[in-house]
DNA sequence: ATTAGCACTCATCAAATTAGAGTGCTAATA
DNA sequence: TATTAGCACTCTAATTTGATGAGTGCTAAT
């Protein structure tokens, strides 16, 4: 069976309609509300082929369509019209983002936002990845008797903090001393790129110190780096009981307890390779069986030209892509610039 | 009409009946579970009496009957005995706080996730109020050409920073002289308690740099104290979801969207006055009309002898107080000591 | 003061009924 | 040959009905 132009028509209006009203999707509403000049009895000629061809399905025998994932996949791929944003919408954005920042964390927060209002949808914003950005500044700071913070600035402005024990005649001038040294070495290194040999010459110079460092280095490899390897902000989550396919509450709880572990939140997120742009995922296409009714429609950011982490949003499989397609590039395009600016120019 | 001894012992039979299996609860259920030697129809009229005093109430003719707030609160004030924790829950408390800690954000946030787990209701736990603790050390750090970081140390061990911007020639010099009179003049000081001539002090000493001090100052008097005053951990929202009472999707829309917003927290974790250990708030007791079907118990938790800040479960009215009484007393006990360990002695 | 007995109320559940939307097929039509 | 009107059929969702039973309040007996 092939794919005809007819087809295709009725297919686009089944999953327009699908997606704003949530109800199968009859012959006769189509014949009426899409005029595409033929009876009702013809679409149902067609939709019995589109059917057999895997993109609509019934949900039962007297109803009408609904588009299956491999037909929202058709859609996506081939069908779909990208929506303008409105002037008041880009206003809106921009205004976001003029508005006076000076922290990359605020600057995801309101991302998340914005998305989550927009849409009205789930948002999740995933802060930037620590293996891909370098030090920049190191910091040792006496506490007490025998304890000490390490503080580390990020070239992206993030700065992680960790407390550590010291020998109890340790001053703050020899905290200054390892700081020194510390930066002398490792500012501008990226953490993934620090080789042993680098490791020797730093403990080469701090002999007397020895122990501190031990503490210092794991501290900075694998606490802040592993533990802290990046935040996701979640906006909007009650954005999606408002979906009628979320009016049974024990699908709410899945899906609840799901976003309530990071863990799961930085898995949903993640795409196949280190695909650049605008990801989308449908259904069963998700890493986690437990959203296969969801899309999640995902798109990377970058600071000068790496890609430092990635926002998303999460949604029903019936969800406006063409909307969500546009909003979250018209964000992630925003948010790099903003980022970019907020670092390299003067926030 | 008077409380005699029967009355109560009906009252804490309905009130404890309801708690666990959430039916309004009949004389005959009474009489047969609760022995209390006489048959229902005494204890129809006894529930009649309590109707009219107002602890109890009747959804509708035919059915038993279910506490008011009144009713809770009579239970609350004087009926209730608590509960001890089992070996095993101890034991779990007991190893979350002995597992090594270094980071006072890392042991709030644990507090949090076991007071959800234990009582299986939504925790809040706020962090630290800045307000409430001192300056242990300030740090200025040069980021780039015009850009500096403020890094403050609170004597809790809480770290803040804030992005800045600074004159294109000033250095690194310049911000080290700056810190050390910040640090001269604040350390050990209150927030709240810095006075005008303190600030026309260090004005004095640092004339050079008026501008990047008007900056600072502002930074760590406004934003580090107002905007990130205190931060609040929600966890086990989706427990509530367990909870009869919202298997409606409605209610849970309402509570959800409160609970996103951070401010509201703040609010509904609020008590009046200073008081000191556990608070209840029954229903309506509560600050926020829309949580009037949840009760929310609360203890403050201290270091030294400062209240530092407050945690919370929140459930339905129908929650199990005389448990959760007894597991957040427990959790702030542990939570304080910890706490104190943390940052007197040595992590 | 307590209790047995009884009439009464009301929510809940299941079964029966109805209404309507939508289909697939067939035969007529262009 | 492609399209369409017409019609019988299917199935869901909403509504109605009736039965059930839990629970009450009142009264009269104990």
């Amino acid at each position: 069976m092939k794919m005809d132009e007819r087809k295709q028509q009725i297919l686009l209006a089944i999953i327009k309609d699908y997606i704003s009203t949530a109800e199968p999707v009859g012959s006769r509403t189509i014949s009426r509300k899409y005029k595409l000049g033929v009876s009702p009895a013809t679409i149902r000629n067609e939709m019995a082929d589109l059917e057999e061809m895997g993109f609509i399905e019934q949900p039962h025998t007297s109803a009408g369509r609904i588009p299956s994932n491999l037909g929202y996949r058709y859609y996506v791929d081939c069908l779909m019209q990208l929506e303008q944003l409105t002037e008041q919408e880009e206003g809106t954005i921009r205004s976001g983002y003029e508005n006076k920042v000076r922290e990359v964390a605020e600057v995801l927060n309101r991302t998340g936002r914005m998305l989550a209002q927009l849409t009205n949808y789930t948002a999740l914003v995933q802060t930037p990845q620590l293996g891909k950005c370098s030090y920049k500044h190191i910091q040792l700071v006496l506490m007490g008797p025998a304890q000490a913070i390490i503080i580390v600035v990020m070239d992206t402005g993030a700065v992680h903090h960790q407390m550590m024990s010291v020998p109890e005649n340790i001053t703050q001038q020899d905290l200054d001393q390892i700081s020194g040294v510390l930066n002398a070495k490792l500012q501008g290194k990226t953490m993934g790129s620090i080789r042993l040999t680098l490791i020797k010459e730093i403990y080469f110079e701090l002999a007397r110190h020895r122990n501190i460092l031990d503490l210092a280095i794991e501290l900075m490899q694998d606490r802040i780096a592993s533990a802290k390897e990046d935040k996701i902000y979640l906006e909007g989550v009650f954005n999606i009981l408002n979906q009628p396919e979320f009016h049974n509450v024990d699908k709410v709880k899945v899906l609840l307890s799901l976003l309530e572990q990071e863990d799961t939140l930085r898995d949903i997120l993640e795409t196949p390779g280190d695909s650049q742009g605008i990801t989308i995922k449908i259904g069963s296409e998700n890493n986690r069986q437990e959203i296969q009714n969801c899309s999640m429609i995902t798109a990377t950011y970058q600071m000068g030209d790496k890609i430092m982490g990635t926002i998303g949003i999460l949604g029903p499989t019936r969800m406006d892509y063409a909307r969500v397609v546009t909003v979250i590039d018209c964000m992630s395009r925003n948010l790099s610039r903003t980022l970019e600016r907020l670092l390299k120019g003067q926030g």
